[in-house]
DNA sequence: CGTGCTCCCTGCAAGC
DNA sequence: TGCTTGCAGGGAGCAC
């Protein structure tokens, strides 16, 4: 489940292709069965030749950047993932290959693979398109940014629309701190002993600050540990993730606080599972 | 323009 | 054992 850190993770991996020249992009005879890939792949044609030029992230958005000008927006959903592989054989066993990416002059390419198809990858004419499309646009502060900005975080939480809203749903919001996923969610009000359910009126400006600081430190730990793997997430090498070894809260209902032996709470919050420690977290 | 709602999609685990 | 059910998840697109 790609959020921020699992997002910024394939980015780092995927900067090896930069500078590279692209000999096709190709939609697979699979996603020709999804609406979403159907009949595009004369958009992508124009890309024979160009120069992958860089890869930027945007929250949980990657966006590819090519010296023809034009610009791919990439979001891995929930079940994406883009797979390095050398070995054009390789490519016939991705059972969910959406996009194979062939780079010119080399062995390599990059696979898209999404079995749940929540994925995105999409042509824009170039990059000022892009940055005024509204998911893009309104995206909030970068939840991994360094030093993590409190004060912004702060102010975006004060709009008057997230007043009466419990925190535990403000926190999705792409729009006040993007990159946040519903993983480190949990985590992040666990770390700084905040009960997912207070409305965010209700914080105080240090449980804010603390809030902001656990979320920061919770991103980066899971940069570190290159991501959650939890069902389907891996890195570009097909490597596992390693955060979901330190979840304190996230999918352990029934089970026991480490801090003080309570059993941890599911309860679901805008049709999102939220899972707390309701002695820890006041 | 922003907000709130439904829909997208498959694999896996739990329950019967 | 094998079937059904529910859950996992972030954003697109629409109506208002």
């Amino acid at each position: 489940m790609p959020e921020g850190p699992e997002v910024e993770y394939t980015l780092r991996t995927l900067k090896e292709l930069e500078g590279k020249k692209i000999k096709s992009i190709d939609l697979t005879e699979i996603s020709q069965k999804y609406n979403k890939y159907k009949g595009r792949q004369d958009e992508f044609t124009g890309f024979s030749k160009s120069i992958l030029s860089k890869i930027e992230r945007h929250g949980k958005f990657l966006i590819w950047i090519f010296n023809n000008n034009e610009v791919i927006l990439n979001h891995l959903g929930m079940s994406g993932k883009w797979i390095i592989s050398s070995k054009s054989e390789d490519n016939l066993e991705i059972k969910h290959a959406k996009v194979i990416i062939v780079i010119e002059d080399s062995q390599t390419s990059a696979i898209f693979d999404d079995a749940r198809n929540f994925g995105q990858f999409r042509k824009f004419g170039n990059y000022e398109m892009v940055m005024r499309y509204s998911p893009i646009r309104r995206l909030g502060l970068d939840g991994l940014k360094l030093p993590f900005p409190i004060l912004d975080f702060q102010k975006a939480l004060k709009q008057s629309k997230n007043l009466k809203k419990a925190i535990g749903r403000v926190l999705l919001d792409q729009t006040i701190v993007a990159g946040i996923g519903n993983i480190y969610k949990s985590e992040s009000l666990f770390r700084a002993k905040i009960n997912p359910l207070r409305t965010v009126k209700s914080l105080k400006s240090k449980e804010t600050e603390v809030l902001g600081k656990a979320i920061s430190e919770i991103l980066q730990k899971a940069v570190q540990s290159m991501g959650s793997t939890i069902h389907t997430y891996r890195n570009p090498y097909g490597e596992e993730g390693s955060a979901q070894k330190w979840h304190e809260v996230y999918g352990k209902a029934g089970k026991l606080c480490k801090v003080c032996g309570t059993e941890i709470t599911r309860i679901v919050q805008e049709k999102r599972s939220t899972f707390y420690c309701g002695k820890c977290q006041l």
